[in-house]
DNA sequence: TATATACTTGAGTGATCACTCAAGAAACCC
DNA sequence: GGGTTTCTTGAGTGATCACTCAAGTATATA
């Protein structure tokens, strides 16, 4: 009896996931996602119930990716050489919408306002340091780095290496990349 | 002749830093301006010109700031230690606004949209990242560091650790103090 | 084909955005 | 004190914000 909607929903989390990544929150407005999205606001909001809604999802995805691609990283080139890659891949990204992080830059436009997705983004930064750390954790097991290490610590410093390398990639593209190869030779004497 | 102001214009400057410091661009209504600066906006447009060109002396101001600082830094303790502890001062400044820098806040904000104020920021970045170069070269010449070393470049690695761990200290002050140690513990063995 | 059940449309909501401007108030020189 | 000049005030501008909702349309079952 139901008439079916016209549109893959999967497919819309994408690409405003690619919006929200680029320009924001504040910076994008109901008007950008209808057009991204080729929805009317009815339709927008019989979907996603409310920009908010859609761009915790947006986070959620962007969150999903990452570790997806990190695991995919690990499984195919080991955990050391995965840790060691991601820097460079994650600042060289040129399909990507910005350089930047996407929860880092949701976590410094909306901590202040003590807006609830600034906590969700931070929930999604504490979940990658603990991927960080099993992956640390499987390269100690492998013998690539010395027991002695806390796989938490070391998780701790390299998501901020991560964040700051990728803010630099803002402005600065040929400087990170150095920082990128800095960052994965330091892992080397771990 | 003219009647004079009533306010001190500099410490305006110095309150409207702080606002856009904490809030962002986007996230400082005019309103929020008005009510902070004790300014009708009237008032507000002859003193500034616009919500822009406020802005803009804001971050001048907050990269002034900041330069002055570590030149006091240097001058109190020496090149080599401040660069050690103006990671730890970065991150626990309770005073100040926010733990990100505005510099990095404004970047991540305003780029994707073009605007010239992501250049400014940019711009500030880049002068930062020549004053921490002129420090670790005078901490060579003390031979306090190794001259075989790229001030440069050591410059480049410092600001990307500055810009990753204050980010990290939106969201874990603990964990970002903790980088902040390593950070200084790793200027030791250069 | 008739009917039920969605999905789609787009004009319209009040609120807030950055900003303007004309009128009034205050300070200075003579 | 008169006259000039500037500062201050605050109501008001059009634009845009996120969001609503009633009417229209398409699709599935019966």
């Amino acid at each position: 009896m139901p008439r079916r909607p016209s549109f893959d929903k999967d497919e819309l989390i994408d690409r405003a996931t690619d919006l929200f990544w680029r320009r924001g929150w504040a910076g994008t407005s109901l008007k950008d996602l209808e057009n991204e999205l080729k929805l009317k606001p009815g339709s927008f909001y019989a979907a996603f119930g409310s920009k908010d809604a859609l761009f915790e999802l947006a986070l959620d995805r962007f969150a999903r990716d990452g570790a997806k691609a990190i695991a995919v990283l690990v499984n195919e080139i080991g955990p050391l050489n995965a840790l060691k890659s991601w820097p460079m891949l994650s600042v060289q990204d040129a399909q990507a919408p910005a350089m930047a992080c996407m929860l880092s830059k949701t976590l410094l436009e909306l901590r202040t306002h003590a807006h609830p997705l600034a906590d969700q983004a931070a929930a999604h930064l504490n979940t990658f340091e603990q991927v960080f750390a099993d992956v640390f954790a499987q390269a100690q097991a492998a013998g690539q780095i010395r027991a002695s290490h806390d796989p938490n610590k070391l998780a701790r410093r390299y998501q901020s290496d991560l964040l700051g390398v990728r803010v630099l990639a803002e402005h600065n593209p040929e400087g990170a990349a150095e920082i990128a190869e800095d960052i994965a030779e330091g892992l080397s004497s771990l």
